[in-house]
DNA sequence: AACCTTATTGTCCATTTGACAACAAGATGG
DNA sequence: CCATCTTGTTGTCAAATGGACAATAAGGTT
């Protein structure tokens, strides 16, 4: 954990100052999307050295030579901002040169889709600050993050609809409507409820707990659980995931 | 054109060699697919140089400090293959750690899906040869292009049948059971003649030309074009294009 | 003119989609 | 204990879609 601010990018002044250890010219930058109360956000890091100091942009860094990518991905995350246990998703590489400021470096940019109430976030020593923000109300981020987070968006829309990534977001245990809920709110629209509710059952990805609802001032609902192994077997069979 | 013993990797020896103008540790590799009467297949260049030489690998090397990415992969497919005016588009980027013999390499593949009869292949020359391999037959790869290669292959599977990639292919004007053929060619399926013209007359993307084919020993077809500028009105509007 | 091939249009039915009504099950408040 | 409120769950129906295949049209060949 000593090595955060030397592996972290946010740290990093000019071109000689880059650790030994890492890649040249190469980083990393995580786009991780937090649906919350069901608000789509975003997870930023305050930069507390470097040129860039005091402004925000995702979080990301500098790759070590003896890990691979994802790792570096995982690795970086959990260092600054404390979030772990999580899926990331190769995005796009983004390299125009004069995305960098003095030097020429391309950036290898990850994805996932947390539940931001289950993630407490915890600005790392390299970081200044950590925290979540609305999509709709960014502050100004440095270098080509807007572009990167624009593409970041685009992409999840796109890929929600097809991957069952949705899940993720909820317990373990969650209600038809919970799951509805998520994906009016990643998607920007109204859904249909008895629509809804019977295009995924005809699915056969969820399995009914033996559980419902409870402490609520109505009708009990049934508790559903994902079923990985389901969705695996179908997809094999060339089932395809669509919402 | 003197350049390309220099900038492309297939010249590459020992990391002092690499030369000083580009990044070091990031290379770009090409998968590039053609169609040839029905069949699929994907353009390899043969090393004249280098440890690897004599062997079978995708037209790549190294990305310039003062160009972007695309451009890269660009020129790059010109200087080794001859073949050029084409879209390449952002495929992956594969870094493991021990994809690259003795150092660190991290390669952005990109692709494109072109007619193989209209390019004429020339090896540059910095290849011993270049040219179009059935991706049912292949000769053994370097590194780890065997896996980008099956990456590309599913990634170009589904993106066919969302976006009018496939319209690359043909001449400008063309019939519907001209493009019939490409899908069946391109999704290894066969479908049924009737229902893919509704389906396709549908969307509004085909504009009739006032000519028929010729030369034809049988009822002559209705020849179309491919319409850009309503594909791009629709898309706008949210149209999906969906096979 | 008979026949071949492919083009194009028509039809039918099963499935899916979207909109919305209806009923069920609790909880709350009088 | 009953009326009422909220959400859960099931039903229904018309429109759109998709897949299978028959029928007809338009040319060239023999």
């Amino acid at each position: 954990m000593t090595q955060n601010t030397t592996l972290s990018y946010h740290s990093h002044v000019e071109p000689s100052q880059t650790p030994d250890n890492v890649i040249k010219s190469l980083s990393i930058d995580n786009v991780i999307f937090g649906l919350d109360h069901g608000n789509l956000k975003i997870l930023l890091v305050k930069h507390s050295e470097g040129f860039s100091k005091g402004q925000w942009g995702l979080p990301g860094g500098w790759i070590r030579l003896d890990e691979n990518l994802r790792d570096a991905a995982t690795r970086l995350l959990q260092e600054l901002t404390g979030v772990h246990d999580l899926y990331l998703e190769q995005l796009k590489t983004f390299g125009r040169v004069d995305r960098f400021p003095n030097e020429r470096v391309v950036t290898i940019a990850y994805y996932a889709l947390v539940s931001a109430e289950d993630y407490k976030v915890v600005a790392g020593t390299s970081a200044a600050d950590a925290c979540w923000f609305s999509v709709n109300d960014l502050p100004e981020l440095i270098f080509d993050h807007p572009e990167i987070l624009q593409f970041g968006i685009q992409f999840l829309q796109q890929q929600v609809r097809r991957r069952p990534i949705g899940f993720n977001l909820l317990p373990e245990k969650f209600t038809l409507l919970q799951l509805q809920e998520l994906y009016e709110a990643i998607l920007g629209t109204k859904l249909d409820k008895p629509n809804f509710r019977r295009k995924i059952m005809k699915m056969n990805l969820l399995s009914a707990c033996d559980e419902k609802q409870t402490g609520v001032a109505h009708r009990a609902a049934q508790l559903y659980r994902f079923d990985e192994q389901a969705y695996h077997r179908l997809t094999e069979k060339g089932f395809s995931f669509e919402i």
